[in-house]
DNA sequence: CATGAATGAGTGTTCATTCAT
DNA sequence: GATGAATGAACACTCATTCAT
């Protein structure tokens, strides 16, 4: 069984690569396959449908970042510090994963239709990532080093921020090291979160 | 001749509608035509593909947008209420036009392959209303109430808490009035950006 | 009246300008009327419809090959002459108006089901050339100088090779000159035609 | 992979059948695979394109044709039995084979734009048969029997009359059976090509 | 007579999914 | 499990023809 889950990432790998360059609709499930060397039938030995494949794709890349981010929220170190760490550990991600954070943003994103059912929209599928986040600003809170302030504000800037300097590495407008924006970017997010007398 | 405008507009504003609920891939000409109740072949008579009605709906927007942003800009009031007329007013703008700017987010941004020719990334497309912003930053800065930094960066955080705001409306685990959401949304961009003093 | 007829005249050429480089197929009414600086709908004053058209525009090449060569045969010459200015005329017809005879050729001879009405299939369309080749085969059999045979046969032979020489000049490997070949093909005509002793 | 090649010759005949008769631009995909009991979809495993189709077809006809003509250029026997045989192996093939002689003059030689790329237009599709030819006419001219001449004309001169013959028996004006034309066409063939003192 | 926008049936091609081998 | 041929619904786009102005 353990073969299969094997397989099963091989496969992932091979549509996110194509589905963040080229998009969902633009590939084809036979392109995703012969990447890989295998048959188009058996892709659907391991996935039910592209659609499908589309979501366990997400789970991968939200899991893989949330654990990289779960690392520093563990750390005993300032919630300045665990900042800078988020979006040093998110540029890097970024640099080594291209393709999953493009996936992230162009897909995931950006095709409700792919990920919602009915009235439910696939959320839950980032949960892991967005759950992260939270604990980060939930910590500064009980710290008093944040300012309590409505979660989905706080989040929206940190996400916000992070998902435009994606955006914008993909079109090629910033430097190829994306080192140097870090101490700006986490001095914004610091300085936005933090309360008051912190200045 | 400017009856053709009008009705160019008025396909606009079908696919707008369309496009931006289920996406470009799945909004057919037929779908768009048929909500205006012309034929089409008609369509065709006002623009030459489907791509070219995608691309010329972004303009429609980006230059909807920037007209109500640059009302601001030339108002002659601190750099911070101009922070909050311009949060004030995209979310007016959200609430007025949601398919203006879920087209932007969910179409325009994620769907490279539709406005790039070759090397060039249709960056042009959302030029208006990226200008605004910058002039918004530039003047704080000439003013000293801003932080001079990385345009790049600056635009992230105006631009990136706004959109994780829309996407999150779009999303609908916000409150439905989001004007609640203005004070705090401008106090965190007005810290991020202004020189320290400024505290 | 006249009026109306010139004007037919110049649509006529306008097609078959276009048929005979494109084909009947790929080229649309808006291709013939833009050519010549008429609406769509002013064309259909003239010709009912595009397959009319077609029909129109045999007609007004045929009777204009016919009539160059007509004049041939009412010269008193000898049928070996007449063979030769009939292969001459022919040539300077192609070089003059290789559109004419390229739709000839390429389009009336290979869309059977534009010509054709129910069992009948417009054959007589190109009455009047076939009638001149008529002449000019009984002439010679009537003076002695031609084998009497078959009629078809005869006609084959000289369309055929007519038709084939276009054919090949159309296709670029002839020299442009095409007067360089006339004496030849006179000679195999002239030899496949007449009575033994005539060698 | 030998069934792959059968499957494409049914494909092929079924395409020759319909294109022949109804013509290139009229006959459609469904059609040709409707008559066979496939699907439309599955046509497109076998060609990539009606284009190709068109043109696999006429290299599939003109192979077959020349084949049946190789076997005469090897014979031993005079050019003038040579040409009878060429003139009665083409009249069987006609009869037995019509769509394929109709494929060949009513398709390849009057569509350019179909076999054409760029500036080379795929004269190369009907090669082996002109090269039979080639090789009657040189075998002639060897052995004294034909006088020598410009290769297009003689060449023109055979395949016209075939060529013209076939078009009139499209047309249905000729007997029935074609047979009863071999004997005067080879005799004006052999006229038209042999040396004087040949007679 | 002239115009050209409107029509809508028609076509080549694609592709997720199935299933016999 | 693996294969890849078969399926057929779906879709962008075309264009001859019409007709209100």
């Amino acid at each position: 069984m353990r073969k299969k889950q094997k397989k099963k990432n091989i496969i992932i790998l091979s549509a996110l690569g194509l589905f963040s360059k080229q998009g969902f609709y633009n590939t084809t499930i036979a392109d995703i396959s012969k990447k890989i060397g295998i048959s188009v039938g058996s892709m659907y030995n391991y996935f039910p449908s592209k659609k499908d494949l589309a979501k366990s794709s997400i789970q991968y890349v939200t899991k893989k970042l949330a654990v990289e981010l779960s690392y520093i929220n563990r750390k005993e170190i300032s919630e300045k510090e665990k900042i800078a760490d988020f979006v040093k550990v998110y540029f890097i991600f970024i640099q080594k994963h291209p393709e999953m954070i493009d996936y992230f943003f162009r897909v995931y994103l950006s095709n409700r239709e792919l990920f919602c059912d009915e009235e439910d929209c696939g959320f839950y599928l980032a949960k892991d990532f967005i759950d992260e986040i939270e604990i980060l600003i939930n910590n500064g809170i009980k710290h008093k080093e944040f300012k309590k302030r409505n979660f989905y504000v706080t989040f929206s800037l940190i996400s916000g921020i992070l998902g435009a300097m994606t955006f914008l590495n993909g079109e090629k407008v910033l430097e190829k090291n994306l080192n140097i924006y870090i101490e700006e970017i986490t001095d914004m997010i610091y300085k936005a979160l933090s309360v008051p007398i912190q200045n």
